[in-house]
DNA sequence: GCAAATTTGCAACATTATAACACTTGCTGC
DNA sequence: GCAGCAAGTGTTATAATGTTGCAAATTTGC
């Protein structure tokens, strides 16, 4: 499997969408899941960056594209897309974006900017391991994870302070 | 300092409540922040349990006891709470929860029994450490952290399942 | 094709949070 | 003490996010 691109950097993100949007038909032919023309599109949508969109912003431009949806349309393509594992939802942002480790089944690590928007999700097998220590050194059985770290990306980093060397 | 009581046992609960104030009372003095009536109120009530209320809730509260307030005067206390580190909002339930290391300028994990819906708020440096590694090793800059993790906590596991040993 | 199940459309509503502005309280300097 | 100012509170309205319930349309399995 090919590593993928990091949203920091510039990529051919069509790449990006067409991956996932191949990714998530594979998984949903697998699953006999109905990956529907809306849901499909809503994935895209999600999928156009790497900032999370809000409900209602997939709703708007579900409207500006003649397509006038109501709420529970997108929250139950959203629901969908969430219980196949294909888009996460950012608790600390009301937002959701798309899983880059769509099948994997896994919680996901989150590093968001709170300058650009921009996400990235990650696995790490430490984090989790001391997780997994600290919550069964209280005997509590963990079951789902809200992981989400705000804080600055590479490059907004490098507007901030220009003259630091990058260890990218 | 003694060891606080952890919010699976049994304990007297009074003393949370009131050590908690008297903390509050000690910061807010040294910052010289007014704890004015109704922030006082509003931590007592978020103290009253080990489970995270509402900021909806808390009006209702208020509102039972004869303080006929708006929802502007329960988030202005709460925002007031959690500039002080006296409260954590917890993004994955949209309710706040009573801080039981205030004044320490932490980051907070938070284990949260869906079965009872206690929290307990945790330290750990194993898992702050293995999150700023994997941070770093994407040249991110961490600054703020939401840390939820969700299952069951010891009580309500030997509940569910009476028959295993507790490791308690 | 047809019955059953799933998906979508739609209207109303519930919950969580904020904006704007007026009023009150408490502190500061004199 | 008290004028003047900052901080805090009350109140109304509204924004943003998410859900319920039911009917119509579509797809699936036979």
């Amino acid at each position: 499997m090919p590593e993928r691109a990091l949203p920091y950097r510039p990529h051919n993100h069509d790449a990006c969408v067409s991956q996932a949007l191949a990714d998530a038909r594979t998984i949903c032919r697998e699953q006999n899941a109905r990956l529907t023309a809306i849901r499909e599109r809503v994935l895209e949508l999600i999928w156009q960056s790497h900032k999370p969109l809000g409900a209602y912003d997939i709703l708007a431009q579900l409207g500006s594209e003649g397509h006038n949806a109501a709420p529970p349309t997108v929250y139950r393509a959203l629901d969908f897309l969430l219980q196949y594992g294909l888009v996460h939802r950012l608790a600390s942002l009301n937002a959701f974006t798309g899983c880059s480790h769509a099948g994997e089944n896994h919680h996901g690590l989150f590093l968001i900017c709170h300058q650009c928007g921009t996400v990235l999700e990650l696995e790490s097998a430490p984090v989790s391991q001391a997780i997994d220590d600290a919550a069964r050194a209280q005997a509590f059985q963990p079951e789902g994870a809200t992981l989400e770290i705000s804080g600055l990306c590479p490059r907004c980093r490098a507007e901030a302070n220009p003259g630091a060397p990058s260890h990218d």
